[in-house]
RNA sequence: GCGCCCGUAGCUCAGUUGGAUAGAGCACCGGCCUUCUAAGCCGGUUGUCGCAGGUUCGACUCCUGCCGGGCGCGCCA
C-alpha cells in the first residue's frame, strides 16, 4: 500500500499527477519540444466522464503547435516519456489528443487511510505555503444592525478564511469600524435627541437622522446611565439651527444640531454619547456574529487610525512624493494616474481627512504590519472603490496586486414567491437576526454559501425553513447522521468496528458504488484548495453535496453490517472516511453536523 | 453617459488556466421500505448556453458590437 505521508508527497493527487507529466515534459526537450514549457499550462484534470479514466489532461493540444507535431503523436510520445510510479495504472489517448490516466486502486485505500490517520485535519494543504493573509469583511458601520447582505458577507469571509487556512494560508480576518467621520456623529445625535425626548423634551426628530426603532433602546441605556445629567432645553438643540428639509436643507439641518450638541455637552460630554452609541452597536453586531459562528482576529478601529497618526502619515507620504495637490481650498489624490476615473479628494475644504484617506491609510497600514496580501470582502454597491484604493496602495509604492477585493453581490429575500422589499432609510430592512431566527444557522449559511459570490442571491424563506426533502440543507447533513446511525446499529447488534482490519481490507472496496465514494473522497483535498485559490466557497457546497450523493446510492445499494467481518469493517472504514469527510467540509462551511437528524 | 456584475432546462443555479456527448437541485411522471433513518435511492421528460460577428484544431468559456436585468458613479460613509 502506497503511503503518502513522504514529505515531498502531496496529499493532492492532481498535484502528484502534474509532477509526472512536468517530469515527461522536461525530459522531451529539446528532442521533441523545442523549449520548456510554461508549468502553468501543465495541468491533469477531472474526468467528467468515468469512462474516461480518473484525470486527463490535454497538454499534447496545447503543445502540438510548437512541438510541429501531430497531437495524438505528441501524446504518445509524452505517454512513453512519464516516468515509472506506483500512481498510475493505466493511460490511454482519446479523442483528439487527451491522455486519460485511470488511478491504481491502492490510491484509493491511500487515501482512506489519510482520512483516518488525519481526521479533521485531512484535506489541508500547502500552496498557501504560509503567505500571511489580511482578511477584512463586513466591517458594517457601528451605526445600525447588521442586515442580510451583510449576513451574506459574513458566511463568505468566515467560509472563505477557513478556505484559506485549510489551504495554507496564514490568515488573520479583521473587521474594521467606521467609527469615524459624519455619521457616526449622526447617530450620537440621533442617540441624543431620543435621549431628550425620554427625558420629557419634546422635539422634532430630524428626517437625516437615524430614525428607526433600534435607537430607542441605546437612549435608554444611556439615560439609565447618566439620568439627567445629560439633559438641555430642546430649544437649544435646536438654536440657530436652518429648517430641515424638504423645506431646508437635511445636511445642513443635522450639521447644525451636531454642532448645538457638541457645543451644550462640551467635545468631551458630545464624545462620551459617541462612545456609548458606538459600543452599543459594535455590541449587538459582535452578538450577532458571534451567534452566527463568525469571529474576528482584531476589531481595528478608524479613529485609532486617526490617534496613532497612521493617517497623516500616509498623507504626508502622498505630500512627499507630489501625489497630492490643492484644488478648490481641498486637498487631491491624483488617483487618474493610478487608473482611476477621476481625482479623489483627501482633505476637504473644511480641513476635515475624507473616509478615503483614512482607508487609503488603513490598508498601508495592513501592509505594514507585514501582510502579504490584503483580500477585502465588500458589498457589489462598493465596486467603485476599488481602484481607488488600489491606486492609493500603488502610490504608496505597494505592489497593485497586494490588493485582491471579493465583491458579494446583493441577496433578495423571497417569501411565498414574493419578494420583500427593503428599505434602509426607512429601518424595515430585515437584519441578520431575524433572518437566522426564522431559517436557523444551519440553512443560513449553507443558503448563503450556494451560490457564487458573484450572482446575485435569491433567498428563498419558505424553502430555507422547509424541513422537507425541498430543502438542500439536510441532504449533506443527513448523510453524516446516517453514518451515526449505522454505527449506533452495529453497537445494537454487539458489534465493533475494528479499524485496522477495515483498513487492511480496503482493497476489497471495488463495488462501483464503493469506488465512486472512494473517488469523491480523494478530491476532497483538490476542492478545497481550488475553492480556497479561487475564493469560491461554492465550489466546496456543490462537492459536498455530490459526496453525499455517491453516499446515500451506496447506501441504498448495499448492506454494511454484513457477516464477513472483512468486508464489514472495510465498508464501515468508507463510510466513516466519508462521514469525516463531510464533517471537515461543512466545519469550513459553518453549518453542524449533525448525529441525528 | 461611464464603470462593474449577471443572462445556461419551466424555476433556482453549477460548469475547474478554452477541450471529449453542456450538468445538478426543484417541479412533473413512474418505480423502491418484513433488511443499517424514505429528510433517501433508481428510471424518465426538459436546452437557438441573450443576439450577431471575430479569434482557433476546438468557444457556454476569450475579443468586439448590440439587447435585457442589477448595482455604482459626492469635498457622504
Amino acid at each position: 500500500m502506497v503511503r503518502f505521508d513522504h514529505p515531498s508527497r502531496s496529499p493532492i493527487l492532481k498535484a502528484e499527477l502534474e509532477h509526472l507529466l512536468r517530469q515527461a515534459l522536461a525530459s522531451l526537450v529539446p528532442s521533441v519540444l523545442p523549449d520548456a514549457p510554461d508549468p502553468a499550462s501543465i495541468a491533469v484534470e477531472r474526468t467528467r466522464d468515468p469512462a474516461h479514466g480518473d484525470f486527463a489532461t490535454n497538454v499534447a493540444l496545447r503543445l502540438a503547435k510548437t512541438a510541429g507535431r501531430k497531437p495524438r503523436e505528441l501524446a504518445q510520445a509524452i505517454l512513453e516519456a512519464i516516468p515509472p510510479n506506483e500512481l498510475i495504472a493505466g493511460a490511454a489517448i482519446a479523442g483528439a489528443g487527451f491522455i486519460n490516466f485511470r488511478l491504481a486502486k491502492h490510491t484509493f485505500a491511500a487515501t482512506l487511510q489519510r482520512i483516518h490517520d488525519e481526521g479533521e485535519r485531512f484535506g489541508r494543504g500547502r500552496v498557501g505555503a504560509g503567505t500571511k493573509v489580511l482578511l477584512e469583511f463586513v466591517s458594517a458601520n457601528p451605526t445600525g444592525p447588521m442586515h442580510v447582505g451583510h449576513g451574506r458577507q459574513a458566511a463568505y469571509g468566515a467560509t472563505l478564511g477557513n478556505l484559506l487556512v485549510a489551504a495554507g494560508f496564514d490568515v488573520q480576518r479583521e473587521f474594521y469600524i467606521n467609527d469615524a467621520g459624519r455619521q457616526i456623529d449622526i447617530l450620537a445625535v440621533s442617540v441624543y435627541l431620543r435621549y431628550l425626548e425620554a427625558s420629557g423634551e419634546t422635539l422634532t426628530f430630524p428626517v437625516n437622522g437615524y430614525r428607526a426603532a433600534y435607537i430607542l433602546p441605546v437612549a435608554a441605556a444611556l439615560r439609565a446611565e447618566v439620568g439627567d445629567s445629560l439633559r438641555r432645553a430642546s430649544a437649544e438643540m435646536y438654536a440657530d439651527a436652518p429648517p430641515d428639509a424638504p423645506a431646508g436643507d437635511k445636511d445642513k439641518h443635522i450639521d447644525a444640531l451636531i454642532g448645538n450638541a457638541r457645543r451644550l455637552l462640551g467635545a468631551a460630554g458630545f464624545e462620551r454619547i459617541v462612545t456609548f452609541a458606538r459600543d452599543r452597536m459594535l455590541a449587538e453586531i459582535r452578538d450577532d456574529l458571534d451567534g452566527f459562528g463568525v469571529s474576528f482576529d482584531r476589531w481595528y478601529s478608524e479613529r485609532e487610525l486617526e490617534t496613532s497618526g497612521a493617517i497623516d502619515r500616509a498623507l504626508n507620504k502622498l505630500r512627499d512624493e507630489n501625489r497630492v495637490y490643492e484644488k478648490d481650498g481641498a486637498e487631491w489624490f491624483r488617483a487618474v494616474e493610478f487608473g482611476d476615473d477621476e481625482d479623489r479628494v483627501v482633505v476637504r475644504e473644511n480641513g476635515l481627512k475624507t473616509y478615503f484617506a483614512s482607508d487609503i491609510a488603513y490598508h498601508y497600514d495592513k501592509r505594514q504590519r507585514g501582510f502579504d496580501k490584503l483580500i477585502d470582502v465588500l458589498g457589489a454597491d462598493h465596486h467603485g472603490y476599488v481602484a481607488r484604493v488600489r491606486g492609493g496602495l500603488v502610490a504608496l509604492g505597494e505592489p497593485a496586486d497586494c490588493l485582491e477585493v471579493c465583491l458579494v453581490q446583493l441577496v433578495s429575500l423571497f417569501r411565498n414567491g414574493e419578494k420583500l422589499s427593503m428599505g434602509k432609510r426607512e429601518g424595515n430592512f430585515v437584519t441578520l437576526r431575524q433572518l437566522r431566527d426564522e431559517v436557523g444557522n444551519d440553512a443560513c449559511r449553507l443558503f448563503y454559501l450556494m451560490r457564487s459570490n458573484d450572482q446575485h442571491l435569491d433567498f428563498d424563506l419558505e424553502l430555507a425553513k422547509s424541513r422537507s426533502n425541498e430543502n438542500p440543507v439536510y441532504y449533506i447533513q443527513y448523510a453524516h447522521a446516517r453514518v451515526a446511525s449505522v454505527l449506533k446499529q452495529l453497537e445494537s447488534r454487539g458489534l465493533r468496528f475494528d479499524r485496522a482490519q477495515g483498513l487492511a481490507h480496503a482493497a476489497r472496496l471495488t463495488g462501483v458504488h464503493e469506488e465512486a465514494v472512494l473517488t469523491a473522497l480523494s478530491r476532497y483535498p483538490e476542492v478545497v484548495e481550488h475553492a480556497a485559490l479561487a475564493r469560491a466557497p461554492h465550489a466546496l457546497v456543490h462537492y459536498l453535496r455530490e459526496l453525499a450523493n455517491s453516499f446515500h446510492t451506496y447506501y441504498n445499494a448495499e448492506q454494511f453490517i454484513v457477516e464477513d467481518a472483512e468486508l464489514r469493517n472495510a465498508r464501515l472504514a468508507l463510510v466513516l472516511g466519508v462521514q469525516q469527510v463531510i464533517r471537515n467540509g461543512l466545519g469550513i462551511l459553518g453549518v453542524a453536523a449533525p448525529e441525528t437528524m
